[in-house]
DNA sequence: GTTTTTGCAAAATGTTTGCATTGTA
DNA sequence: TACAATGCAAACATTTTGCAAAAAC
């Protein structure tokens, strides 16, 4: 099944590139709506639906409410900031022994994996109190 | 900060554990009630919010749409069946080199790390259509 | 020309909040 | 007693859906 290529489709890919890091699907709403001022908001959800099917981008759900689209379709993990909530992109790990052992005792058959790692950006690392809650 | 001990919140610390496997918000409410048949949703929620701060419970975003919380705060990953969404506990891995070398590239400080698996659990895994799609 | 997508508004989910009342420490 | 948690309903945020009109192949 081919993807049907429509301006809102090719503005939304475009977009959730040209937004730079991880965009929310609301900020690249708001992108899209330059170029393409009449979109409606659920065609840029349906759109990034497609794109998500397609493997043209990768949907990412971290710990924050909204999703985050990541114009890199190709594996890798990611590093949340606990002081901005920024992503940065990880080279790709496979699984280690220890857990591919404890899988397969339990007769689970991996098939992929994503990790998040968690921390301080480098910007954030240098300010001493980025990301203190308590 | 201690965590203030009503009989709600007990409830809904033992019903983390005794609904087995890593249950939903709304599955803990309906094992809640059990016990605590006047308890509001909005209670539980705010219980699984106490403690989760207290890493009494683990509350994990997945894919999909609802968080699960975990009953074991100890750290460890997980595995997601693609057939029957069950989740799966899997021994922790430690960051690779290649992923350490990545971040510390782009100065940032890791700090935590959490894996989600994907794959089949043993019984889907037996069943051969289960978790196929297209 | 047929099928899919758009745009709009409204629904569906999952979660949080405001506020008066109750209960815990 | 003082402060925090409950219960309720309503607000909130994010994402999905139903349907008529428009557009892609």
């Amino acid at each position: 099944m081919f993807l049907r290529m429509t301006p809102q489709r090719r503005a939304v890919l475009e977009a959730v590139a040209s937004c730079g890091g991880h965009p929310t699907a609301a900020q690249i709403y708001t992108r899209v709506r330059v170029t393409q001022p009449g979109i409606a908001y659920a065609t840029v959800y349906n759109a990034l639906r497609a794109l998500v099917e397609h493997r043209a981008v990768l949907q990412l759900k971290f710990g924050d409410t909204a999703s985050r689209y990541d114009p890199r379709p190709e594996r890798h993990d990611h590093a949340l900031c606990l002081g901005c909530q920024s992503l940065v992109d990880v080279a790709p790990s496979r699984p280690s022994r220890r857990a591919l052992r404890s899988a397969a005792a339990k007769g689970f058959q991996l098939n992929g994996q994503h990790t998040q790692f968690f921390g301080l950006c480098a910007d954030c690392a240098t300010r001493p109190d980025a990301g203190e809650k308590d």
